[in-house]
DNA sequence: AAATAAGAGGATGAAATAATCAATTGAGCA
DNA sequence: TGCTCAATTGATTATTTCATCCTCTTATTT
């Protein structure tokens, strides 16, 4: 569904939102302790995202990395595009090249009509649901963020 | 989403049996020709739905491989198990390992609830659609399979 | 029985993904 | 200024996925 990478990339934003308020910076090392992620494949992911302005880092005696912007400015959809690209809302399920995402679509594979509107509403969660409300949803309701 | 690997493996049973009606053989170079999938690694790919009897295969002229079982009693999650596993119905989107698939899950991720509905409408249309009924309703509506 | 037409299976190669290592750069601090 | 800390960059390794090649076996046809 999501690379290895995606998903550590999306769980190391959740954890900066939570933990680095306030234009605080965390260090890679701690994030990849806490998370149980490799710290230097780490570093090249967090890396990438601050490449595209959704991190900032620092470097130096307390340097790290933090939020690049407000949190509900980051949807899921921004991290999934940036490190497994479009690809799953793109292109057809079974890999026929004619089938394409659009409603209306000339040369449908078999499946497209059952599979078109799960796709939307995986479109719709991804790009609605930001870094943002999934936190204050997180700290409302006292979850408990392990990995 | 899916692999490579399974996506040619769904495509090859809806081919065969659209083609390969009442116990007839088609050849593995005939069928990587029409949906351009590599030969020998088509080869394998049908091989191993062979061992699970999903498929017959005979050896020798006029040879091939063929359904080997009811379409309708082949559906789209039977395939998928084989080829690419269960991980993606099992396990968490995005990767924490407490979080599991069931409903009263104890220890959600932050995108659980969001993605519960959907995961279960994915793996409803897997279960339910079988390449029986995606071939009559290809043939009712005369679609054209291409790839 | 021999020739031929297939799939089966093992070994190998290439590409993408995942992970590591070492050297460099820049920021803060004394 | 010079030291240290931490991210950056580039090179390297490992693993999995994707794909090919070659030989073997089986089944049909003559």
């Amino acid at each position: 569904m999501l690379s290895n990478t995606c998903k550590y990339a999306i769980r190391s934003v959740i954890y900066l939102a939570l933990n680095a308020k306030d234009g605080k910076k965390i260090g890679i090392k701690k994030i990849s302790e806490d998370l149980d992620i490799p710290t230097p494949f780490l570093g090249k992911i967090l890396q990438s995202l601050a490449r595209q302005k959704l991190l900032s880092s620092t470097k130096g005696p307390h340097g790290g990395f933090g939020l690049g912007k407000d949190p509900m400015e980051i949807s899921l959809m921004n991290i999934v595009e940036i490190v497994d690209g479009l690809d799953m809302f793109e292109n057809c399920l079974i890999g026929m090249r004619p089938c394409k995402t659009d409603t209306n679509n000339q040369d449908p594979c078999p499946v497209h009509n059952q599979f078109k509107g799960i796709r939307q509403q995986m479109f719709k969660l991804f790009n609605e649901r930001t870094i943002g409300n999934l936190i204050t949803e997180i700290e409302d309701t006292d979850e408990y963020i392990s990995l």
